[in-house]
RNA sequence: GCCGAUAUAGCUCAGCUGGCUAGAGCAGCUGAUUUGUAAUCAGCAGGUCGUGGGUUCGAGUCCCUCUAUCGGCUCCA
């Protein structure tokens, strides 16, 4: 007999040899049709899997994550099978579900060969899949040796399964097979075939041989599979309702900002209600940093390229960034500023310092460029001009902690005056295997990871480590946040840095009187206002908190007849600060009241015969909440009680 | 940069296998209408069909170049 734990914590006896699924048969009839897939001992295995050891079973549904991986997984195997029917000769690699944090679904890295696939041949392949879903064929697992395996796949000439292979150790290796078709494959599927009952998919991609762009470019067809076609429809709803808030759409819906393809890709230009959102944001920010003690500085935008082979950046990104800009003077080269911190640390260099004067917290939303890839500019979230709210804090080592505390303190209240709650906060560190990447010694690095991790986890923040992450001059605590498509973002980060300050040569008197080299912590709460604003585009739709929108208040007049009335308001509504905005054109009230919505004003003020009468006013929240018959004063009490809900002040630093 | 797709009016789109002066809705303009919570009526105007080239009697449609965009990969100071 054997133990099995189950997830409650109540422990059961079974006789050895026993499957997930008969256990689940013994819980009930309900958990046996639905449980398609388990775990035993934190390893995923099979329903049929025989249990032969004490040990914790979980069985899982299509309700949980672990049950839909299985459950996409087992699909591509179907699709590899459908793949391989319709295009004889192509060579299949690996085929899993994506990771939870990376979206949903499948996909199958496949090696066409001179075969090519697109959007046109889904619908015959998912045919064929659902087909062989229909003929309801078990995956079942077996072991196979080293040798048998590499013989299989030797003969096929398929060269990366073989390369998989010899990867695996013998005795490891299983096959899983299912109707006529077997696959290279560690575990983790559904019962049988027949439960996937609705497929999908969705594009065909390059995708890099092992994520090495060193290596041949195979072909991704990714797709997603349900157990009800009502689910299918569902989800390509939802991927609907998603692209609705779509920064791209909502910024030429609102006016925000806007490409040219004569000014370039990846250059971003601001319309004016874009650039009052981009103001309204800054001095928000500006306010805060104030308090915080900082002080604004401005630098150019372009500078020597000297400069920068003293930071560090030539080395590292010269070739692969805008190229020097030259002068009519021999010789002379300017390169584009690709990072504000050369230019700040020649602002700290500027005179000398007394241990008493730090830190010093330079501040700046500097426009910067860097040459992207072509293929990697996105929106406002991935651009060649962009302005980072930027700022370098130039302390002593001893005051490294509180000020990188400050700095968290700084970046949560930004995050939560938004709305950005659900955020990851990630400590990106150096990849210790490939030190050619970073620049400084060990020591300094250690002694950056050390101070940003105690800060972080002092700060009681729940932090992932991520190696190979970090700036290639120091370690960073970057603030991760999903759009609305669910792909991550960085947002906000927080650098610290021993490198620079000695690369420009930075010093201070110390209280022994000696010279030393500052500590420097690189920072930008919102990372890039282009990137910043394209997430609040999406996470609020365009309904932005009060205190942030333009004009807060629409104001209408159902006829001619009310105009002066609605001017009367509109007066009284700025003697209480509140931004205003008034629509007297001869439309219907019905065409201008979309209109309004369109413009998600968040307030809606009507007026007419009975406003005008009784002086009050008819408001309506965006959204459709009617709020009736007030007096201004009193619309202003709601206004500022909304505002300052949404919008706490910066504590005293 | 790589793989796949896309580019038609200010916006959203139609235009099938190449064939009359390229269409619609919304927005705009003109006029009428004066209306209480998502669409009042009539008329007008608006397009080198992303760029350059080619095939053809004939190209929005087929082929190539370039540019830009979208979904991924790689990259991301």
């Amino acid at each position: 007999m054997i133990k099995i734990t189950l997830p409650d914590g109540s422990i059961k006896e079974y006789s050895k040899g026993i499957t997930p699924m008969d256990v689940a048969k013994s819980i009930s009839e309900g958990l046996a049709r639905n449980v398609i897939s388990a775990s035993f001992n934190d390893v995923t295995i099979e329903t049929t899997t025989e249990l032969n050891t004490d040990g914790s079973l979980i069985l899982y549904t299509w309700r949980d994550r672990k049950g839909k991986e299985s459950f996409w997984h087992s699909t591509s195997h179907v699709m590899a099978q459908a793949l391989e029917e319709l295009y004889p000769g192509i060579k299949l690699t690996i085929g899993p579900a994506i990771q939870e944090n990376k979206g949903n679904g499948f996909y199958y890295d496949v090696d066409f060969g001179d075969q090519s696939i697109s959007e046109k041949d889904f619908k015959r392949i998912e045919d064929r899949m659902l087909e062989i879903a229909r003929e309801k064929h078990d995956f079942k697992m077996r072991s196979i040796s080293k040798d048998d395996a590499l013989a299989l796949y030797k003969s096929q000439g398929n060269e990366y399964k073989v390369e998989l292979i010899e990867n695996l150790e013998d005795g490891t290796i299983t096959f899983c097979d299912h109707s006529t078709f077997t696959d290279l494959c560690r575990g983790g599927h559904i019962p049988n075939t027949g439960i996937i009952k609705a497929v999908k998919l969705l594009s065909v991609a390059g995708a890099y041989w092992r994520g090495d762009e060193n290596n041949t470019q195979l072909t991704r067809v990714y797709g997603i599979s349900f157990p009800k076609q009502k689910e299918l429809k569902e989800y390509l709803d939802l991927l609907e309702e998603a692209k609705k808030r779509d920064h791209r759409k909502l910024g030429k819906e609102l006016e925000l900002f806007t490409f040219s393809q004569k000014v370039g890709q990846g250059l971003p230009l601001w319309l004016p209600k874009g650039a009052a959102l981009r103001e309204r944001l800054e001095n928000f920010l500006k306010q805060a940093q104030k308090k915080a003690g900082y002080e604004m500085v401005v630098t150019p935008h372009i500078g020597q390229k000297e400069l920068y082979v003293t930071s560090g950046h030539y080395a590292k990104y010269g070739e692969d960034s805008f190229q020097p800009i030259n002068t009519p003077a021999e010789g002379e080269e300017f390169l584009l500023k690709p990072m504000n911190c050369p230019h700040h640390c020649e602002i700290f260099n500027t005179r000398p310092y007394s241990y008493r004067e730090l830190p010093k917290r330079f501040a700046e939303f500097g426009t910067v460029y860097r040459y992207e890839q072509s293929g990697e500019l996105h929106g406002l979230t991935r651009v060649r001009g962009f302005t980072q709210d930027d700022a370098h804090i130039f302390c002593t080592p001893e005051q490294l902690d509180s000020e990188f505390k400050n700095v968290i303190d700084l970046v949560l209240y930004v995050f939560g005056s938004l709305g950005f709650e659900n955020f990851t906060a990630q400590v990106s560190i150096r990849d210790p295997k490939k030190p050619e990447k970073y620049i400084g010694d060990t020591k300094h690095w250690e002694l950056a990871e050390q101070a940003i991790i105690s800060a972080a986890t002092d700060k009681g923040l729940d932090f992932v480590i991520e190696e190979g992450e970090a700036a290639f001059y120091g370690p960073k605590l970057d603030f991760m946040v999903k759009d609305a498509l669910g792909r991550q973002w960085q947002l906000g980060t927080i650098q610290v840095d021993y490198n620079l300050p000695e690369r420009f040569e930075l010093t201070y008197k110390g209280s022994d009187n000696e010279l030393h080299t500052p500590v420097m912590i690189h920072r930008a709460p919102f990372g890039s206002m282009e990137r910043f604003i394209a997430i609040l585009l999406e996470h609020t739709g365009g309904n932005f908190p009060l205190w942030l929108m333009p004009e807060q208040v629409m104001v209408l007049s159902i006829s001619e007849k009310y105009e002066k009335y609605a001017e009367k308001v509109l007066n009284l509504l700025e003697n209480n600060e509140i931004r205003a905005l008034i629509d007297n054109r001869n439309e219907t009230v019905g065409k201008k009241i979309r209109e309004a919505e369109m413009q998600k004003f968040p307030y809606m003020i009507i007026v007419g015969e009975q406003e005008e009468k009784e002086q009050k006013i008819n408001v309506r929240k965006h959204g459709g909440e009617d709020l009736g018959m007030i007096s201004v004063e009193e619309f202003s009490e709601i206004i500022s009680t909304e505002v300052s809900k949404s919008l706490k002040t910066f504590k005293e630093v």
